[in-house]
DNA sequence: GCATTCTTGCAACTGAGTTGCAAAGATGCT
DNA sequence: AGCATCTTTGCAACTCAGTTGCAAGAATGC
C-alpha cells in the first residue's frame, strides 16, 4: 500500500485520473511535510488555480485520502491519511504554534476518552494543544 | 461574586463603563446562554455596530469575563466565564452539533491530559466532540 | 469520430472578521 | 459649569479564506 504509485492510489480511492490532479496529489504525497492548507498549495503549486485545488482537496478528503485537520486558526488544514485499511483515519493529538502557525500531528498519540452525556451521537472528536513549538521557543530564547 | 452587579463586574475588571458596553454585558450575561458568537450578538441587539460588539467581545475576552470557544466551525464562539477566582478558566470539553450548530460546554469535563513532545510550551488546549445532540438526533428519528 | 460527460480556470461572490476615521460621548481639571 | 483631552462608537470599506456559476477545454463511451 504504501508503495502503490501515486496514478493507482487515485484510481483505487475511485478518483478519476487527469494532468493537473496526479500533479497535485505527488505534490502532496512527495513534497508536503506533515498538515498543509489551501494557500500552502497554491504557493507550491501557482500554476493551479485556487478553485481546482480546493475542489480536488475536497475530492481527496471525501475519499479519504486525505483528512481535514481543525487546528483552532480559522484556515482549513488537510493532511495526508496514513492508515492500511479503508477505516476513516480516527483522531489523533494536534500540536499548534501560534508563532510560526504549524500544525504537527502526534499520530500515535490517540486522543483520550471522556464521558458524554447520553444521547449524544459523536462522528469526530478534536484535540488541539496550542502553544509554542520547540523550535519557535528557542529562536526567542536566543534573542 | 455571582451577585456583584453587572456594572460593578465591569469596573472590577478595569473596564470602562458605557451604556453600550453594559447593554452588551448585560445580554450576554442574564439572556445568551452557553456558547455564542458574534453573529447572535448581532441578531439580539441590532441597534449596536458589529465593529462595537467585536470589539467589547475582544475586550471582555481580554479581561477574562468572556473566553474564546473554538468549536471547528470556522466561526469564532465566545462563552461566560464561570469561576470565583483570577485564574484564566481553563478548559473543558466542548460539543458541537452538526445540525443545530449549537455547542455546550461540558463544564464539568475537563480535559484529560496527554504527553506531549518536550520542549512544546502549552498556552491552551482545545477538545471538542463533533456530532450530533439528542435534540436533533430526536427529531431525526422522528421522520 | 462524434456526442456526452467531467474538469479546469476565470471571475465574481459570500461570510466572518477587522480597520481607519470622523462624530459622539466620557473624563479630568479648573 | 466650561473647556480640553482622551475614549468609544458607527459607518464604510477592506482583508482573507472559502465557494460557486459558467464557458472553454479535456476525457470517455459508444
Amino acid at each position: 500500500m504504501e508503495h502503490m504509485n501515486d496514478e493507482q492510489t487515485l484510481r483505487n480511492a475511485g478518483i478519476r485520473i487527469t494532468a493537473v490532479r496526479l500533479m497535485i496529489w505527488k505534490q502532496i504525497r512527495h513534497e508536503m511535510e506533515g498538515v498543509f492548507s489551501l494557500y500552502d498549495m497554491e504557493e507550491a503549486l501557482p500554476t493551479v488555480d485556487r478553485s481546482t485545488l480546493f475542489r480536488t482537496l475536497t475530492i481527496l478528503n471525501d475519499s479519504h485520502l486525505l483528512h481535514n485537520v481543525d487546528d483552532g486558526s480559522g484556515v482549513q488544514k488537510y493532511c495526508v491519511c496514513h492508515h492500511d485499511d479503508t477505516r476513516h483515519c480516527m483522531g489523533h493529538v494536534h500540536l499548534t504554534c501560534r508563532i510560526c502557525h504549524n500544525t504537527y500531528c502526534l499520530t500515535n498519540t490517540s486522543i483520550p476518552q471522556v464521558p458524554l452525556p447520553e444521547g449524544f451521537q459523536v462522528e469526530e472528536t478534536e484535540y488541539i494543544v496550542k502553544g509554542i513549538c520547540s523550535r519557535c521557543a528557542q529562536k526567542a530564547a536566543k534573542q
